[in-house]
DNA sequence: CAAACACATAAGTCCATGCTTATGTGTTTG
DNA sequence: CAAACACATAAGCATGGACTTATGTGTTTG
C-alpha cells in the first residue's frame, strides 16, 4: 500500500532531514543535498530512492546531474490519514486552520 | 526526539490498525483490541507500549483490565510537521478544508 | 488462598533496513 | 576518446524491530 510507503519513508530521521532540506529550495541535485548531512553518496542515493518510491519527491535529469524536488501532492495521503482523527486534536486544529487561512491570501 | 517516536510508531501497519480501531471507540482494553486483528497477546502488549511511548494513546487500569484510549493531542506533532509543507499540497488541501468545515457544525 | 484471568516483561529468532565498499551507467570535458 | 564526474546499483554486514514462547505481576473469584 502506498500509505505505508509514505509512513515508512518518513520514519527515518535522515530521510526527513533530506525532505526538509529539499522543501527549503526549488530543487537540488543529490550532491548538493549531501552538504551539511554527514552521509555517503550511495546512502544518499538510496534514501532518495525510498523517497521517490513513496512519491514524496520527483527527479529530473539534466546532463549528468539529477535534480530532485518535493512532489506537490506527496503528503496528501498523510494529510488525509491524519484528518480522519482531527476530532482528537481540538487544540492544535487552530494552528492548521490558521495555516489554511494564510494560504488564501 | 518525540517527533521521531511518533513517526516510527505509525510506520508499522499493525500499529496503525490498532490506533484506528482504538479511535473508533471511546476506550478498549488490550484483549478487546486483539479481536479481528490476528496477533498474539504479547505482540499486542508490545505494540501498545510503543504507541504509549509515542504518547499516541493513554492507559487506565481498572481492576485487572487496562483500558486504552487515543490521546487527544497525540497527532499534534505530525500535524505541525505536515503543516510546514502545506504549500506543497495545494490540490488536496480542499479535502482537509472540508473536514475542518464539517467540524464547525 | 489457590486457581483463573488480564496484561507486562524476558529472551530468543528471523527478517527488514541503513550503512559500507566496490562497481556499473550515463554525461561532460580536455 | 580517455579521464573525470554525478549518480545508481550490487553485495555484504550490523543493527533494529516485529514476532514467538515462556514466565512474571497484579487482580479477581470460587
Amino acid at each position: 500500500m502506498m500509505e505505508n510507503d509514505i509512513f515508512k519513508a518518513l520514519a527515518d530521521p535522515t530521510r526527513r532531514a533530506i525532505f526538509e532540506k529539499l522543501a527549503s529550495t526549488q530543487s537540488m541535485n543529490a550532491s548538493a543535498l549531501r552538504e551539511g548531512i554527514s552521509i555517503s553518496q550511495p546512502a544518499m542515493s538510496q534514501h532518495l530512492a525510498v523517497l521517490r518510491q513513496a512519491k514524496l519527491v520527483q527527479e529530473e535529469r539534466q546532463g549528468r546531474f539529477v535534480h530532485y524536488r518535493v512532489k506537490p501532492d506527496g503528503l496528501a495521503l498523510i494529510v488525509q490519514w491524519v484528518a480522519r482523527y482531527s476530532t482528537f486534536w481540538p487544540d492544535r486544529i487552530d494552528a492548521l486552520r490558521q495555516t489554511l487561512k494564510e494560504m488564501d491570501q
